[in-house]
RNA sequence: GCCUGGAUAGCUCAGUCGGUUAGAGCACGUCCUUGGUAAGGACGAGGUCGCCGGUUCGACUCCGGCUCCAGGCUCCA
């Protein structure tokens, strides 16, 4: 007899008995021993500490959709025998799987494989792990032509390879599985795509099906509903309806034409931006949009980047459409030699640079052609690089928090260290560029993931990401450093005992792009601005034409007042008109009646909150003033 | 750029198995209505059915190319 502790108790059971016998709820699809995860059907051969994972947990879910993806393999593989398989892993909301295919699987072949997958659940056919050596394993599946499989188990490390079987279907996996495919309750298969074998362009295009699955049904219609419901805060649907911004098919892709709501939206932004930056010390500056070829060609961007450069022919000369800032500030930087006195100094720019993105990475104003980078470029000396590292992320964090983000994930990049040839930079620079990087995030007190062999070719940098409706990640804020340009530039500044020294120069966005930080911020406030950033904050309505000339005089006293106002005396009972200023999502109406008249005042209604009642202006003006910090 | 879908009025969508005048709701305009906290009524205007070619007596519909859009992949110096 062994011992094992289960929910704080103990328990003896006999010597080689699989968890499964031990529990029976079917909720449970796997275990985890003495903290490593395993399958029910695991033997229990030593006294051990015994946990059980269902799907209610990440490692669950991880299992329950990986076996669900198996549960799609199997269903294909008797569809189209033809198909070999390659990965199929659980991602973060639900699973997929790639397959090497004649033809790609159209949607329609979506509907098939689901019945399939119904049938293979119905016969809960278990998932049995086999355990060989890695020339058996690599047999087994040459002999069933599974090349990327086989190709997979070449990269294994391990002599030892686990395969998991349901009845004649084998797949290379570490597990751990479901017991059976009964397990899979409630599935769909979303969406069919391409994609490159090993993530490679070079390589053969797989065929990869995306699915999501759940023990229960309601389960599923809730995720599916969920997906509904963050579609409606999709920018590009909001941009339309509040008119906020367009993208013409006529005028380009990736291009965006702001409408006065998006511009003042926008300039708001800039305007919140500048101020900050130059009480924070920033120098504003403006650069051309274009610039001749060889500054390209100096920068090294004519070299690393022409793909994405749009060149043009002025005269007998090229000129390049900038694709960056940072030349422009390299050069406003050298015009005259720099003294220690000076740094850091600290140059900033709101400047829309263009770049040729592929056509199918465009996405709303997430992923455009022209784009305004927040620009800033920090020259310094080594030794003042803690410190600067540190503002820069302090005012990060404000303006995060001033547009109500408080949950992002930051990653710092860093070299590969196998490699360090790769790049640019002598490893004492790398070092200290590193350190400061870490010091920074630590006292800033920002939980980072470490990205090892992520960082550019010039140097480590700290990436800062904000999540759209459907929780995909777009990169917002940036600080990196650049080892690459004081070279290529010989930018210098004269140190206190006389000597010419390198300059170090540190690039760095806290929007990243106005274009994709304002996608972001549409979507995260589902496109209910707060007030000091809503396009119209007030819109003055007298309920009939008597009280028009009222109207009028609260309109100007509001714009005098600084806000935004509009006037909306159209026809419509006030009912209607109340609707539809509810809907366009402005804070503040001013319903205007005959009692409003004779009291001089205003009746105040508040977006989603409904009627608050009569007020003076000026109270109403308070009110708005104390919720202009931002944030609510 | 690659894979799978898609493109009909400003917006959301119906429709046409190839046939003469392509529809609805919302939005917009005019008129009636002057209404107290989420949709009053009547009438009206609005479409090269994404673009270019081909097949056909005839194409919005079928075929090809292109553009753009969606979801992925890749890229994101």
């Amino acid at each position: 007899m062994i011992k094992i502790r289960l929910n704080g108790k103990t328990v003896e059971i006999e010597r080689g008995k699989r968890i499964s016998d031990q529990v029976k709820d079917r909720k449970y699809i796997a275990a985890r021993i003495n903290g490593e995860l395993v399958d029910m059907a695991t033997k229990i051969t030593e006294d051990s500490s015994l946990e059980l994972v269902d799907f209610s947990c990440d490692d669950g879910k991880k299992i329950y959709w990986h076996s669900s993806s198996h549960v799609m393999a199997m269903a294909v593989k008797k569809l189209f025998p033809e198909a070999k398989l390659a990965i199929g892993p659980a991602i973060d909301q639900g699973f997929y799987y790639d397959f090497d295919t004649k033809t790609p699987f159209s949607t329609d072949d979506l509907t098939r494989i689901e019945a399939e997958m119904r049938r293979i659940i119905e016969q809960d056919i278990p998932f049995e792990r086999v355990e060989m050596e890695k020339q058996a394993a690599i047999d087994l599946f040459d002999g069933t032509s599974e090349s990327f499989k086989v190709q997979l188990i070449e990269g294994l490390d391990d002599e030892n390879i686990s395969i998991y079987r349901n009845g004649d279907f084998a797949d290379l996996c570490r597990g751990p599985h479901v017991p059976s495919t009964g397990y899979i309750r409630s599935f769909k298969l979303l969406s069919v795509a391409g994609a490159y074998w090993r993530g490679d362009v070079n390589e053969v295009m797989l065929s990869r099906i995306y699915g999501i699955s759940f023990p229960e049904v309601d389960e599923l219609n809730d995720f599916l509903e969920k997906v509904e419901e963050a579609k409606k805060r999709d920018h590009r649907k909001l941009g339309t309806e509040l008119e906020l911004f367009s993208i013409f098919e006529e005028a380009g892709a990736g291009l965006v034409y702001w409408h006065p709501k998006g511009a003042v939206l926008r300039r708001i932004i800039e305007d919140y931006w500048i101020q900050e930056h130059l009480a924070a010390g920033y120098k504003i500056n403006i650069t051309p949009h274009i610039a001749r070829g060889q500054l390209w060609q100096k920068s090294g961007h004519y070299d690393f980047y022409i793909d994405n450069m749009y060149v043009m022919p002025v005269e007998n000369e090229e000129y390049v459409l900038k694709p960056m800032n940072c030349p422009g500030h390299i050069l406003i930087y050298k015009s005259r030699v720099r003294s220690y006195r000076e740094l850091p100094i600290k140059y900033a720019e709101l400047g829309t640079v263009y770049r040729k993105e592929l056509s199918g990475t465009l996405h709303g104003l997430l992923r455009v052609r022209g784009i305004t980078i927040d620009d800033a470029h920090i020259f310094c000396q080594p030794e003042q690089i803690d410190d600067e590292i540190v503002k820069v992320l302090e005012l990060t964090k404000k303006f995060m928090n001033h547009f109500g983000f408080y949950d992002f994930r930051v990653e710092l990049s860093v070299r590969d260290p196998k490699e360090k040839t790769k790049y640019m930079g002598t490893d004492e620079e790398w070092e200290r560029a590193e350190r400061g990087l870490v010091n920074a995030l630590d006292r800033i007190g920002f939980s980072y993931t470490r990205m090892e062999g992520e960082a550019v070719f010039y140097g480590p940098k700290i990436d800062i990401k904000l999540v759209d409706a459907l929780d995909r990640k777009w990169q917002a804020a940036t600080v990196q450093f650049d080892f690459n340009l004081p070279r290529r530039f010989d930018i210098e500044y004269m140190d206190k005992d006389g000597q010419h020294k390198k300059v170090m120069v540190i690039h760095r966005a806290i929007y990243g792009s106005l274009e994709r930080f304002i996608g972001c911020l549409i979507e995260h406030y589902a496109g209910s601005f707060p007030v000091w950033l809503a396009p119209v904050q007030v819109v003055v309505m007298p309920i009939t034409d008597k009280e028009n000339k009222y109207a009028e005089s609260i309109l100007k006293k509001c714009r005098k007042a600084g806000l935004r106002a509009e006037l909306n005396n159209k026809s419509e009972k006030i009912n209607y008109r109340i609707r539809e200023v509810e809907v366009s999502k402005v804070p503040y109406m001013l319903i205007l009646g005959q009692r409003e008249v004779v009291d001089k005042v205003v009746s105040v209604r508040k977006h989603k909150e409904g009627n608050l009642g009569q007020m003076k202006l000026k109270d109403l003006f308070h009110l708005i003033e104390s919720e202009q910090g931002g944030a609510n």
